[in-house]
DNA sequence: AAAATTCACTTTCAAAATGAAAGTTAAATT
DNA sequence: AATTTAACTTTCATTTTGAAAGTGAATTTT
């Protein structure tokens, strides 16, 4: 991956500045998905190859770790290693953003409600799942 | 800007999903610039053309406001608005996961530290600058 | 055991976005 | 009046994206 400077922020969307990066992330911090077909279900239908790319990067990254399944060796099952996990406090901002500016936004609103007021709790039980 | 789906997530990058549009609203939020001169003197360099496009779409999506300069009417100063304000809790946290995980980052240590520990006031100040 | 299906991709190719460089226009400065 | 500056716009080559079809290994069905 090339870096365009040192600066942090930069640095980030180096990583994961494009349209689908923290779609993949948030499919599988939010929605439990694992596999390459799962990810593809998405409402935002993403073109094979660039799921294929995109995971590509990310696990060049160090945000995914992929591993076959043990008991179906056609699967492979992607998971978020600690940074990726680390990007959850990003989705939840994100999602506080929309559901001030977005009027038809689709965050249940009990999800906004504690992310709004225990952010830190939020956060913990979301990465507790994934581990 | 088309929308890809409902979700809050996709809506946000919707509208800076791209390796320049969050750069843009740094450079305004933490470096306070506001002319596309200052803008396009980045360590990033970013083309003249993707600059003037991005500062339209942030414009048309209400992120930025655009007003002359009262003084030189050549000078455009590109402002955020309050939507575009409170994308600075995402820049807070775009910047500890570099400072987590990239050694190379360039942000400064009280500010990381501030970030960590007193996040909210932070952001309080930030927002007040730019008032 | 053979055939069909599933999963995770890869390939191809047209269309859109990006990037570098040069050009334009109005306003300010010399 | 001539030059410079600020904010773009245009052009065009390169890169990326997106849609569709294709591939191969593993699993399931017949």
């Amino acid at each position: 991956m090339k870096r365009r400077s040192n600066c942090p922020i930069s640095n980030v969307l180096d990583h994961v500045g494009d349209k689908w990066s923290l779609l993949i992330i948030r499919d599988i911090a939010l929605y439990g998905k694992q596999t390459y077909k799962a990810l593809l279900e998405s409402d935002e239908s993403m073109a094979t190859n660039v799921l294929a790319t995109r995971l590509a990067q990310l696990e060049e990254s160090g945000i995914l770790a992929k591993q076959t399944d043990a008991t179906d060796k056609r699967k492979k099952l992607y998971c978020l290693t600690e940074q990726g996990r680390d990007f959850i406090p990003l989705l939840i901002d994100m999602t506080l953003w929309s559901a001030k500016y977005d009027c038809d936004t689709a965050a249940p609103a009990a999800f906004v409600e504690r992310a709004k007021n225990d952010r830190d709790g939020l956060i913990s039980d979301l990465v507790a799942k994934l581990k």
